[in-house]
DNA sequence: CCAAAAGTGTTATTGATACACCCATGG
DNA sequence: CCATGGGTGTATCAATAACACTTTTGG
Protein backbone atom coordinates (compact mmCIF):
# COMPACT_ATOMS: atom_id res chain seq x y z
CA UNK A 1 0.00 0.00 0.00
CA UNK A 2 2.88 2.35 0.39
CA UNK A 3 3.78 2.34 -2.94
CA UNK A 4 -0.21 2.88 -4.18
CA UNK A 5 0.09 5.59 -2.08
CA UNK A 6 2.60 7.34 -3.75
CA UNK A 7 0.64 6.97 -7.12
CA UNK A 8 -3.20 7.58 -5.82
CA UNK A 9 -5.49 10.00 -6.93
CA UNK A 10 -4.61 9.24 -10.26
CA UNK A 11 -2.99 5.89 -11.17
CA UNK A 12 -2.79 3.68 -14.18
CA UNK A 13 -1.94 0.14 -14.16
CA UNK A 14 -2.13 -2.66 -16.48
CA UNK A 15 -3.97 -6.31 -16.06
CA UNK A 16 -2.50 -8.98 -17.64
CA UNK A 17 -4.94 -11.95 -18.72
CA UNK A 18 -2.80 -14.99 -19.53
CA UNK A 19 -3.81 -17.78 -21.44
CA UNK A 20 -2.90 -20.84 -21.73
CA UNK A 21 -3.99 -24.46 -22.65
CA UNK A 22 -4.48 -27.63 -20.90
CA UNK A 23 -6.65 -30.57 -20.15
CA UNK A 24 -8.38 -29.69 -23.29
CA UNK A 25 -9.42 -26.36 -21.53
CA UNK A 26 -8.92 -22.84 -22.37
CA UNK A 27 -7.22 -21.68 -19.14
CA UNK A 28 -6.07 -18.06 -17.35
CA UNK A 29 -3.51 -17.74 -14.86
CA UNK A 30 -5.02 -16.17 -11.61
CA UNK A 31 -3.58 -15.05 -8.30
CA UNK A 32 -4.81 -15.01 -5.17
CA UNK A 33 -4.94 -11.41 -3.29
CA UNK A 34 -3.22 -11.44 0.02
CA UNK A 35 -4.45 -7.92 1.00
CA UNK A 36 -7.62 -5.92 1.11
CA UNK A 37 -9.86 -5.11 -0.80
CA UNK A 38 -10.79 -8.49 -1.47
CA UNK A 39 -8.50 -10.32 0.44
CA UNK A 40 -8.50 -14.34 -0.72
CA UNK A 41 -10.01 -13.16 -4.14
CA UNK A 42 -8.68 -14.54 -7.10
CA UNK A 43 -7.66 -11.82 -9.53
CA UNK A 44 -5.85 -11.19 -12.50
CA UNK A 45 -2.26 -10.44 -12.15
CA UNK A 46 -2.11 -6.79 -12.51
CA UNK A 47 0.54 -3.70 -11.93
CA UNK A 48 0.94 -0.20 -11.55
CA UNK A 49 2.86 1.25 -14.50
CA UNK A 50 6.55 2.52 -13.80
CA UNK A 51 6.88 6.03 -14.61
CA UNK A 52 9.87 5.34 -16.80
CA UNK A 53 8.20 2.00 -18.48
CA UNK A 54 6.69 1.81 -21.79
CA UNK A 55 2.86 0.53 -21.36
CA UNK A 56 3.30 -2.27 -23.46
CA UNK A 57 6.18 -3.14 -21.41
CA UNK A 58 4.22 -3.31 -17.96
CA UNK A 59 2.19 -6.37 -18.74
CA UNK A 60 5.94 -7.80 -20.07
CA UNK A 61 7.19 -7.42 -17.07
CA UNK A 62 4.19 -8.86 -15.20
CA UNK A 63 4.53 -11.76 -17.05
CA UNK A 64 8.58 -12.14 -15.81
CA UNK A 65 7.66 -11.92 -12.41
CA UNK A 66 5.02 -14.04 -12.39
CA UNK A 67 6.63 -16.93 -14.42
CA UNK A 68 10.12 -15.88 -16.03
CA UNK A 69 9.34 -15.77 -19.58
CA UNK A 70 10.14 -13.40 -22.13
CA UNK A 71 9.29 -13.32 -25.64
CA UNK A 72 5.35 -13.57 -25.67
CA UNK A 73 2.70 -12.70 -27.55
CA UNK A 74 1.05 -9.77 -26.42
CA UNK A 75 -2.19 -7.75 -27.37
CA UNK A 76 -4.35 -4.89 -25.87
CA UNK A 77 -7.68 -5.06 -25.72
CA UNK A 78 -9.52 -2.07 -23.79
CA UNK A 79 -8.97 0.74 -21.62
CA UNK A 80 -11.35 0.35 -17.99
CA UNK A 81 -11.78 3.73 -16.40
CA UNK A 82 -14.91 3.79 -14.20
CA UNK A 83 -14.56 6.33 -11.44
CA UNK A 84 -15.83 3.54 -9.06
CA UNK A 85 -14.40 0.41 -10.41
CA UNK A 86 -11.16 0.60 -7.71
CA UNK A 87 -12.83 1.13 -4.00
CA UNK A 88 -9.81 2.97 -3.44
CA UNK A 89 -9.07 5.52 -5.76
CA UNK A 90 -8.70 6.46 -9.23
CA UNK A 91 -7.56 3.57 -11.03
CA UNK A 92 -7.70 3.71 -14.61
CA UNK A 93 -6.32 -0.09 -16.05
CA UNK A 94 -5.34 -1.06 -19.49
CA UNK A 95 -6.25 -4.67 -20.03
CA UNK A 96 -3.80 -6.91 -22.37
CA UNK A 97 -3.95 -11.01 -22.48
CA UNK A 98 -0.96 -13.18 -23.69
CA UNK A 99 -0.50 -16.56 -24.64
CA UNK A 100 1.65 -18.65 -23.71
CA UNK A 101 2.78 -22.30 -23.59
CA UNK A 102 1.89 -24.02 -19.87
CA UNK A 103 4.70 -26.45 -20.63
CA UNK A 104 7.47 -23.87 -20.51
CA UNK A 105 6.72 -21.89 -17.34
CA UNK A 106 5.81 -23.13 -13.79
CA UNK A 107 4.57 -19.74 -12.21
CA UNK A 108 5.62 -18.96 -8.65
CA UNK A 109 3.77 -16.40 -6.77
CA UNK A 110 5.40 -12.96 -7.12
CA UNK A 111 5.76 -10.54 -4.41
CA UNK A 112 2.34 -9.11 -4.83
CA UNK A 113 -0.03 -12.04 -3.96
CA UNK A 114 -0.16 -15.23 -1.92
CA UNK A 115 -0.73 -18.36 -4.45
CA UNK A 116 -0.87 -18.38 -8.40
CA UNK A 117 -2.57 -21.03 -10.64
CA UNK A 118 -4.35 -21.69 -13.65
CA UNK A 119 -8.38 -21.95 -13.73
CA UNK A 120 -10.41 -23.21 -16.40
CA UNK A 121 -11.87 -19.76 -17.85
CA UNK A 122 -15.52 -20.70 -18.56
CA UNK A 123 -16.08 -22.40 -15.16
CA UNK A 124 -15.09 -18.86 -13.05
CA UNK A 125 -17.87 -17.32 -11.04
CA UNK A 126 -16.57 -14.46 -9.61
CA UNK A 127 -13.12 -12.14 -9.47
CA UNK A 128 -11.87 -9.25 -7.86
CA UNK A 129 -12.64 -5.87 -8.65
CA UNK A 130 -14.08 -5.61 -11.95
CA UNK A 131 -11.73 -8.56 -13.15
CA UNK A 132 -14.47 -10.64 -14.46
CA UNK A 133 -15.69 -8.20 -16.59
CA UNK A 134 -11.69 -7.68 -18.09
CA UNK A 135 -11.28 -11.27 -18.41
CA UNK A 136 -14.87 -11.58 -20.65
CA UNK A 137 -13.78 -8.45 -22.80
CA UNK A 138 -10.34 -10.81 -23.21
CA UNK A 139 -11.83 -13.73 -23.83
CA UNK A 140 -14.14 -12.35 -26.30
CA UNK A 141 -11.53 -10.55 -28.27
CA UNK A 142 -9.33 -13.55 -28.05
CA UNK A 143 -11.89 -15.43 -29.67
CA UNK A 144 -12.11 -12.84 -32.55
CA UNK A 145 -8.49 -12.09 -33.09
CA UNK A 146 -8.01 -16.64 -33.16
CA UNK A 147 -10.37 -16.78 -36.13
CA UNK A 148 -8.16 -14.05 -38.12
CA UNK A 149 -4.85 -14.48 -36.99
CA UNK A 150 -2.68 -17.62 -36.47
CA UNK A 151 -2.05 -16.80 -32.77
CA UNK A 152 -3.48 -20.24 -31.17
CA UNK A 153 0.32 -21.68 -32.05
CA UNK A 154 1.45 -19.73 -28.91
CA UNK A 155 -0.25 -21.85 -26.72
CA UNK A 156 0.95 -25.20 -27.88
CA UNK A 157 4.46 -26.22 -28.10
CA UNK A 158 6.35 -26.37 -31.13
CA UNK A 159 5.36 -29.27 -32.19
CA UNK A 160 1.98 -30.49 -32.32
CA UNK A 161 -0.86 -32.45 -34.37
CA UNK A 162 -3.81 -31.46 -36.05
CA UNK A 163 -5.64 -32.71 -33.68
CA UNK A 164 -4.35 -30.83 -30.92
CA UNK A 165 -4.43 -27.80 -32.58
CA UNK A 166 -8.61 -28.83 -33.23
CA UNK A 167 -9.17 -29.50 -29.72
CA UNK A 168 -7.45 -25.54 -28.97
CA UNK A 169 -9.49 -24.15 -30.99
CA UNK A 170 -12.49 -25.66 -29.57
CA UNK A 171 -11.72 -24.64 -26.50
CA UNK A 172 -11.26 -21.52 -26.92
CA UNK A 173 -14.81 -20.88 -29.09
CA UNK A 174 -16.05 -23.17 -26.87
CA UNK A 175 -17.79 -24.91 -29.82
CA UNK A 176 -17.34 -28.35 -31.16
CA UNK A 177 -15.39 -27.93 -35.30
CA UNK A 178 -15.78 -30.80 -38.09
CA UNK A 179 -12.85 -32.74 -38.28
CA UNK A 180 -12.23 -32.75 -42.03
CA UNK A 181 -13.26 -29.48 -42.93
CA UNK A 182 -10.81 -28.22 -39.84
CA UNK A 183 -8.03 -30.14 -40.98
CA UNK A 184 -8.99 -28.99 -45.23
CA UNK A 185 -8.77 -25.10 -44.17
CA UNK A 186 -5.99 -25.74 -42.01
CA UNK A 187 -3.37 -27.43 -44.08
CA UNK A 188 -5.15 -25.67 -47.44
CA UNK A 189 -3.17 -22.26 -45.74
CA UNK A 190 0.09 -23.77 -45.91
CA UNK A 191 1.00 -22.26 -42.71
CA UNK A 192 1.98 -25.63 -41.01
CA UNK A 193 4.98 -27.92 -42.28
CA UNK A 194 5.44 -31.76 -41.28
CA UNK A 195 7.80 -32.17 -38.64
CA UNK A 196 8.96 -35.55 -40.10
CA UNK A 197 7.64 -36.75 -36.60
CA UNK A 198 5.27 -38.62 -35.31
CA UNK A 199 3.60 -39.25 -32.08
CA UNK A 200 5.22 -42.04 -29.99
CA UNK A 201 3.81 -44.30 -26.77
CA UNK A 202 0.42 -43.59 -27.57
CA UNK A 203 -2.42 -46.21 -27.55
CA UNK A 204 -3.64 -45.39 -31.07
CA UNK A 205 -2.46 -44.98 -34.44
CA UNK A 206 -0.09 -42.22 -34.04
CA UNK A 207 -0.52 -38.25 -35.31
CA UNK A 208 1.68 -36.74 -37.20
CA UNK A 209 3.17 -33.58 -35.71
CA UNK A 210 3.63 -30.25 -37.57
CA UNK A 211 4.59 -26.86 -36.96
CA UNK A 212 4.08 -23.65 -37.53
CA UNK A 213 5.73 -21.40 -40.41
CA UNK A 214 5.92 -17.92 -38.72
CA UNK A 215 8.03 -16.81 -41.77
CA UNK A 216 6.08 -18.42 -44.46
CA UNK A 217 3.38 -16.72 -42.68
CA UNK A 218 4.71 -13.20 -42.83
CA UNK A 219 5.86 -13.84 -46.23
CA UNK A 220 2.10 -14.39 -47.11
CA UNK A 221 0.40 -11.40 -45.02
CA UNK A 222 3.03 -9.07 -46.74
CA UNK A 223 1.38 -10.48 -50.26
CA UNK A 224 -2.06 -9.88 -49.03
CA UNK A 225 -3.04 -13.61 -47.99
CA UNK A 226 -5.68 -13.14 -44.72
CA UNK A 227 -5.57 -16.29 -41.78
CA UNK A 228 -8.91 -17.33 -41.78
CA UNK A 229 -10.22 -20.64 -39.70
CA UNK B 1 0.14 24.60 -18.81
CA UNK B 2 -1.28 25.58 -15.43
CA UNK B 3 -3.68 22.53 -15.36
CA UNK B 4 -1.17 20.55 -17.08
CA UNK B 5 1.09 20.77 -14.27
CA UNK B 6 -0.91 19.41 -11.42
CA UNK B 7 -1.82 16.24 -13.64
CA UNK B 8 2.09 15.86 -14.66
CA UNK B 9 5.26 13.42 -13.95
CA UNK B 10 1.82 10.72 -14.99
CA UNK B 11 -1.06 12.04 -16.64
CA UNK B 12 -3.81 10.31 -18.78
CA UNK B 13 -5.86 11.83 -21.50
CA UNK B 14 -7.71 10.73 -24.03
CA UNK B 15 -7.99 12.06 -27.69
CA UNK B 16 -10.80 11.73 -29.88
CA UNK B 17 -11.40 10.94 -33.35
CA UNK B 18 -14.00 13.08 -34.76
CA UNK B 19 -15.38 11.38 -37.69
CA UNK B 20 -17.61 13.33 -40.54
CA UNK B 21 -18.83 12.62 -44.28
CA UNK B 22 -18.81 15.82 -46.63
CA UNK B 23 -18.42 15.98 -50.11
CA UNK B 24 -18.11 12.39 -50.72
CA UNK B 25 -15.07 12.09 -48.39
CA UNK B 26 -14.70 10.69 -45.12
CA UNK B 27 -13.16 13.49 -42.71
CA UNK B 28 -12.18 14.31 -39.45
CA UNK B 29 -12.66 17.14 -36.69
CA UNK B 30 -8.93 18.66 -36.22
CA UNK B 31 -7.57 21.55 -33.80
CA UNK B 32 -4.59 23.82 -34.86
CA UNK B 33 -3.14 23.94 -31.64
CA UNK B 34 -2.37 27.89 -30.19
CA UNK B 35 1.02 26.53 -27.88
CA UNK B 36 3.73 24.74 -27.80
CA UNK B 37 4.80 22.06 -28.15
CA UNK B 38 3.88 21.58 -31.97
CA UNK B 39 2.20 25.51 -32.23
CA UNK B 40 0.24 25.81 -35.05
CA UNK B 41 0.35 21.84 -36.15
CA UNK B 42 -2.91 20.31 -36.82
CA UNK B 43 -3.57 17.78 -33.70
CA UNK B 44 -6.58 15.68 -32.78
CA UNK B 45 -8.80 16.86 -29.88
CA UNK B 46 -8.38 15.93 -26.48
CA UNK B 47 -8.29 16.47 -22.66
CA UNK B 48 -6.94 15.58 -19.75
CA UNK B 49 -9.11 13.06 -17.81
CA UNK B 50 -10.74 14.68 -14.73
CA UNK B 51 -10.12 13.05 -11.34
CA UNK B 52 -14.17 12.57 -10.93
CA UNK B 53 -15.03 11.63 -14.88
CA UNK B 54 -15.51 8.32 -15.77
CA UNK B 55 -13.08 7.76 -18.88
CA UNK B 56 -15.55 7.65 -21.62
CA UNK B 57 -16.88 10.61 -20.77
CA UNK B 58 -13.81 12.64 -21.64
CA UNK B 59 -14.31 12.18 -25.50
CA UNK B 60 -17.96 13.24 -24.63
CA UNK B 61 -17.03 16.06 -23.25
CA UNK B 62 -14.48 16.68 -26.16
CA UNK B 63 -17.58 16.68 -28.37
CA UNK B 64 -19.84 18.78 -26.24
CA UNK B 65 -17.20 21.51 -26.08
CA UNK B 66 -15.95 21.26 -29.75
CA UNK B 67 -19.37 20.68 -31.51
CA UNK B 68 -22.21 21.26 -28.91
CA UNK B 69 -24.01 17.43 -29.44
CA UNK B 70 -24.19 14.74 -27.26
CA UNK B 71 -25.69 11.38 -27.94
CA UNK B 72 -22.92 10.04 -30.03
CA UNK B 73 -21.43 7.12 -31.79
CA UNK B 74 -18.52 5.94 -29.76
CA UNK B 75 -15.90 3.93 -29.44
CA UNK B 76 -12.74 3.26 -27.65
CA UNK B 77 -9.79 2.08 -29.84
CA UNK B 78 -6.46 1.78 -28.06
CA UNK B 79 -4.09 3.31 -25.58
CA UNK B 80 -0.95 4.53 -26.07
CA UNK B 81 1.66 4.65 -23.88
CA UNK B 82 5.41 5.07 -25.07
CA UNK B 83 7.15 6.96 -22.45
CA UNK B 84 8.34 9.33 -24.91
CA UNK B 85 5.06 9.89 -26.61
CA UNK B 86 4.22 13.21 -25.33
CA UNK B 87 7.54 16.01 -25.26
CA UNK B 88 7.06 17.59 -21.82
CA UNK B 89 5.81 14.30 -19.56
CA UNK B 90 4.69 11.22 -19.45
CA UNK B 91 1.02 11.09 -21.18
CA UNK B 92 -0.80 8.13 -21.43
CA UNK B 93 -3.71 8.50 -23.83
CA UNK B 94 -6.69 6.33 -25.15
CA UNK B 95 -7.69 6.98 -28.19
CA UNK B 96 -11.49 7.04 -29.39
CA UNK B 97 -13.42 7.94 -32.25
CA UNK B 98 -16.96 8.68 -32.92
CA UNK B 99 -19.27 9.55 -35.61
CA UNK B 100 -21.31 12.30 -35.97
CA UNK B 101 -23.24 13.81 -38.97
CA UNK B 102 -21.97 17.13 -39.94
CA UNK B 103 -24.97 18.68 -40.72
CA UNK B 104 -26.34 19.06 -37.35
CA UNK B 105 -23.08 20.81 -35.97
CA UNK B 106 -21.11 23.91 -36.20
CA UNK B 107 -17.51 23.06 -34.48
CA UNK B 108 -16.65 26.17 -32.88
CA UNK B 109 -12.90 26.72 -31.52
CA UNK B 110 -12.97 25.49 -27.69
CA UNK B 111 -10.71 27.09 -25.32
CA UNK B 112 -7.69 24.81 -26.04
CA UNK B 113 -7.58 25.72 -29.61
CA UNK B 114 -7.12 28.25 -31.86
CA UNK B 115 -9.42 26.95 -35.04
CA UNK B 116 -10.78 23.82 -35.62
CA UNK B 117 -11.52 22.31 -39.15
CA UNK B 118 -12.60 19.34 -40.98
CA UNK B 119 -9.97 17.75 -42.98
CA UNK B 120 -10.09 14.82 -45.36
CA UNK B 121 -8.84 11.71 -43.48
CA UNK B 122 -6.88 10.21 -46.72
CA UNK B 123 -4.98 13.60 -47.57
CA UNK B 124 -3.22 13.82 -43.85
CA UNK B 125 0.20 14.18 -44.07
CA UNK B 126 1.15 15.17 -40.71
CA UNK B 127 -0.33 16.03 -37.10
CA UNK B 128 1.20 17.30 -33.89
CA UNK B 129 2.84 14.57 -31.26
CA UNK B 130 1.95 10.68 -31.92
CA UNK B 131 -1.69 12.29 -33.62
CA UNK B 132 -1.12 10.45 -37.36
CA UNK B 133 -0.66 7.10 -35.67
CA UNK B 134 -3.65 7.54 -33.70
CA UNK B 135 -5.35 8.82 -36.45
CA UNK B 136 -4.49 5.65 -38.79
CA UNK B 137 -5.29 3.11 -36.22
CA UNK B 138 -8.94 4.91 -35.61
CA UNK B 139 -9.80 4.61 -39.41
CA UNK B 140 -8.64 1.27 -39.64
CA UNK B 141 -10.59 0.54 -36.45
CA UNK B 142 -13.35 2.22 -38.26
CA UNK B 143 -12.64 0.23 -41.35
CA UNK B 144 -13.18 -3.15 -39.59
CA UNK B 145 -16.28 -2.05 -37.19
CA UNK B 146 -18.64 -0.69 -40.32
CA UNK B 147 -18.24 -3.99 -41.87
CA UNK B 148 -20.06 -6.13 -39.18
CA UNK B 149 -21.54 -3.24 -37.35
CA UNK B 150 -24.30 -0.92 -39.18
CA UNK B 151 -22.54 1.92 -37.72
CA UNK B 152 -22.27 4.19 -40.89
CA UNK B 153 -25.65 5.99 -40.49
CA UNK B 154 -24.70 8.43 -37.51
CA UNK B 155 -22.44 9.70 -40.08
CA UNK B 156 -25.75 10.38 -42.68
CA UNK B 157 -28.93 12.61 -42.29
CA UNK B 158 -31.80 10.13 -40.78
CA UNK B 159 -32.72 9.75 -44.24
CA UNK B 160 -30.52 9.48 -47.21
CA UNK B 161 -30.82 7.42 -50.47
CA UNK B 162 -29.02 3.70 -50.70
CA UNK B 163 -26.29 5.81 -53.37
CA UNK B 164 -25.51 8.20 -50.60
CA UNK B 165 -24.51 5.36 -47.79
CA UNK B 166 -22.84 3.81 -50.90
CA UNK B 167 -20.60 6.37 -51.38
CA UNK B 168 -20.09 6.62 -47.80
CA UNK B 169 -18.62 2.99 -47.14
CA UNK B 170 -16.99 3.86 -50.41
CA UNK B 171 -15.51 6.35 -48.82
CA UNK B 172 -14.29 5.18 -45.67
CA UNK B 173 -13.20 1.79 -46.92
CA UNK B 174 -11.61 3.70 -49.80
CA UNK B 175 -12.62 1.63 -52.52
CA UNK B 176 -15.13 1.28 -55.17
CA UNK B 177 -18.25 -1.29 -54.67
CA UNK B 178 -20.54 -2.83 -57.31
CA UNK B 179 -23.65 -0.77 -56.85
CA UNK B 180 -26.03 -4.23 -57.44
CA UNK B 181 -24.35 -6.25 -54.88
CA UNK B 182 -24.44 -3.22 -52.27
CA UNK B 183 -28.48 -2.89 -52.86
CA UNK B 184 -28.37 -6.06 -52.52
CA UNK B 185 -27.34 -7.03 -50.10
CA UNK B 186 -27.98 -3.74 -47.60
CA UNK B 187 -31.92 -4.33 -48.25
CA UNK B 188 -31.54 -8.05 -48.01
CA UNK B 189 -30.70 -7.34 -43.90
CA UNK B 190 -34.26 -5.68 -43.96
CA UNK B 191 -32.67 -3.14 -41.38
CA UNK B 192 -33.75 -0.12 -43.96
CA UNK B 193 -37.23 1.07 -43.56
CA UNK B 194 -38.62 2.89 -46.88
CA UNK B 195 -39.85 6.91 -45.80
CA UNK B 196 -42.17 6.96 -48.20
CA UNK B 197 -39.74 9.87 -49.59
CA UNK B 198 -38.07 10.89 -52.19
CA UNK B 199 -35.26 13.17 -53.26
CA UNK B 200 -36.76 16.36 -54.71
CA UNK B 201 -35.24 19.16 -56.65
CA UNK B 202 -32.61 17.06 -58.19
CA UNK B 203 -31.76 16.86 -62.35
CA UNK B 204 -32.11 13.41 -62.20
CA UNK B 205 -34.25 10.50 -61.26
CA UNK B 206 -35.14 11.51 -57.46
CA UNK B 207 -33.70 8.47 -55.39
CA UNK B 208 -35.84 6.56 -52.84
CA UNK B 209 -35.41 7.62 -49.06
CA UNK B 210 -34.84 5.24 -46.37
CA UNK B 211 -34.17 5.26 -42.48
CA UNK B 212 -31.98 2.92 -40.23
CA UNK B 213 -34.41 0.69 -38.12
CA UNK B 214 -31.98 0.58 -34.88
CA UNK B 215 -34.87 -0.95 -32.84
CA UNK B 216 -34.91 -3.57 -35.40
CA UNK B 217 -31.27 -4.04 -35.25
CA UNK B 218 -31.22 -4.87 -31.56
CA UNK B 219 -34.16 -7.49 -31.94
CA UNK B 220 -31.97 -9.53 -34.75
CA UNK B 221 -29.21 -8.77 -32.96
CA UNK B 222 -30.61 -10.42 -30.26
CA UNK B 223 -31.94 -13.14 -32.21
CA UNK B 224 -27.82 -14.07 -33.13
CA UNK B 225 -27.98 -11.93 -36.60
CA UNK B 226 -24.82 -10.81 -37.75
CA UNK B 227 -24.56 -7.67 -39.88
CA UNK B 228 -21.85 -8.02 -42.47
CA UNK B 229 -21.00 -6.17 -45.66
C1' DC C 1 -8.91 -58.78 -31.39
C1' DC C 2 -10.38 -54.70 -28.98
C1' DA C 3 -10.26 -49.80 -27.88
C1' DA C 4 -8.87 -45.37 -29.21
C1' DA C 5 -7.85 -41.68 -31.89
C1' DA C 6 -5.84 -40.63 -36.79
C1' DG C 7 -6.72 -39.90 -41.22
C1' DT C 8 -9.26 -39.17 -45.58
C1' DG C 9 -13.31 -37.11 -50.27
C1' DT C 10 -17.48 -36.01 -52.11
C1' DT C 11 -21.78 -33.66 -52.54
C1' DA C 12 -25.08 -30.00 -51.68
C1' DT C 13 -25.89 -25.53 -50.43
C1' DT C 14 -24.82 -20.97 -49.84
C1' DG C 15 -22.75 -16.77 -50.56
C1' DA C 16 -19.77 -13.69 -53.47
C1' DT C 17 -18.69 -11.69 -57.70
C1' DA C 18 -19.12 -9.89 -62.23
C1' DC C 19 -21.69 -7.49 -65.36
C1' DA C 20 -25.21 -3.69 -68.83
C1' DC C 21 -29.23 -1.51 -69.72
C1' DC C 22 -33.58 1.22 -68.97
C1' DC C 23 -35.84 4.92 -66.03
C1' DA C 24 -37.24 9.44 -64.14
C1' DT C 25 -36.24 14.01 -63.51
C1' DG C 26 -34.58 19.07 -64.34
C1' DG C 27 -32.83 22.15 -67.37
C1' DC D 1 -33.78 15.91 -76.10
C1' DC D 2 -29.86 15.77 -73.24
C1' DA D 3 -27.31 14.95 -69.02
C1' DT D 4 -27.39 12.91 -64.67
C1' DG D 5 -27.65 9.64 -61.37
C1' DG D 6 -31.46 5.94 -59.90
C1' DG D 7 -32.80 1.50 -60.24
C1' DT D 8 -32.88 -3.54 -61.48
C1' DG D 9 -31.54 -9.57 -62.44
C1' DT D 10 -28.89 -13.38 -63.79
C1' DA D 11 -25.14 -16.53 -64.33
C1' DT D 12 -20.69 -18.13 -62.73
C1' DC D 13 -17.56 -19.27 -59.33
C1' DA D 14 -15.79 -19.99 -54.71
C1' DA D 15 -16.45 -21.12 -50.03
C1' DT D 16 -18.81 -23.51 -46.54
C1' DA D 17 -21.18 -27.27 -44.37
C1' DA D 18 -22.61 -31.88 -43.82
C1' DC D 19 -21.39 -36.42 -43.49
C1' DA D 20 -18.96 -42.16 -42.40
C1' DC D 21 -15.66 -45.30 -42.85
C1' DT D 22 -10.78 -47.24 -42.86
C1' DT D 23 -6.12 -47.16 -40.65
C1' DT D 24 -2.58 -47.73 -37.16
C1' DT D 25 -1.05 -48.40 -32.84
C1' DG D 26 -0.79 -50.38 -27.76
C1' DG D 27 -2.56 -53.42 -24.60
Amino acid sequence: MQLLDNYFKSAFSVDNVIFGFGSGKLQVLLIKRGEEPYNDFWALPGALVHPDEDLDDAPLRILRELASIDNVFLEQVHTFGRVDRHPQGRVITVAYYSLINKDEVSPKAASFANEVAWHNVFEIQSLAFDHLEILNSCVAQLQNSIKIKPIGFELLPESFSLSHLQTLYEAILNTALDKRNFRKKMLSMKLLVDDLLYQEGVPHRPAKLFRFDKDRYETLKKEGFNFQI
